[in-house]
DNA sequence: GGTTAATGGTTGTTTTTGTAACCAACAAGG
DNA sequence: CCTTGTTGGTTACAAAAACAACCATTAACC
């Protein structure tokens, strides 16, 4: 432990983002998994079913850009535990319609507040100007693909 | 598909800061992976030594907040594909020196390399202010723990 | 010194994820 | 209709991560 060429690791952005992802997950991720058992994949499709209501597989794999496999095994979870149902299409067999149960509305309710209460509190710790701009540069970094 | 009832899960850091390390992360990865068989985990501890010269597993955890079984996996795989070397301590017996070997070196500085360049690119991607103020928003966050 | 606790690191086992192959239903063209 | 190609979604298997228990060594304290 000498050189430090430096090479500035703390500055290279995929490395940065995914600390900050992390560190900044962990709160929330006790919740939905201490609370109800789930995985980060499975709050995202609650959230978007919570969100917009009835939804196929493949809107949520759009909106969210999951792989399809992810969300597949996420919705067999959600639908075992009773968080929500799957209907299939009338004109489309292989189209199942998903959409929550009373439980998994609950559910969302209740993650979604607080969601809303852990963002705020994160966003506390940055200023006005930062919030704004952190944001808008996520979002062209996450859409850059 | 109907009724969004407006939380803005687009807005939600860790969902944001998720999406945006993944998406960030993909080019990169594609590199390690595919140039020299890494995992995250590996270029990470590779890039600590390249960057610090010689250190214990333990210093590796300090800095980089990964779990201590992660950096034992890590190292053992580079150490062999020789790319690193492991040097008991004389006095406690229980620590290792670990140091890069010519391969490892190369590959550091390799990856390295690939590593600005990409930073470069994504940095381009977003104004001045938006770089500064993302990067301090991001440390910021990263050591909120 | 001997016992207990702490430390650096490793290993085993269980969860999750990734990748690709797969299936059943539908669509298009002849 | 029949063949070929797509599409929505699932499954099987390999790769990776998480968690906890574990070893060996050193430190602490009586």
């Amino acid at each position: 432990m000498e050189k430090n060429d430096d090479f500035p690791l703390q500055q290279f952005l995929p490395y940065l983002l995914n600390q900050a992802a992390e560190e900044s997950g962990l709160e929330f991720q006790r919740v939905y998994k201490n609370r109800y058992g789930m995985l980060r994949t499975e709050w995202r499709v609650l959230f978007h079913l919570g969100m917009y209501g009835q939804m196929t597989a493949k809107d949520i794999g759009q909106r969210s850009k999951m792989h399809k496999t992810k969300i597949s095994r996420a919705v067999q979870r959600l639908a075992d535990r009773r968080f929500l149902t799957r209907d299939t299409d009338d004109k489309d067999r292989r189209v199942e319609h998903l959409a929550l149960t009373t439980a998994g509305e609950a559910a969302y309710r209740d993650l979604r507040q607080v969601a809303e209460k852990y963002d705020a509190k994160l966003s506390a710790t940055l200023s006005d100007e930062e919030n704004r701009i952190l944001r808008q540069a996520l979002w062209k970094l996450a859409r850059m693909g």
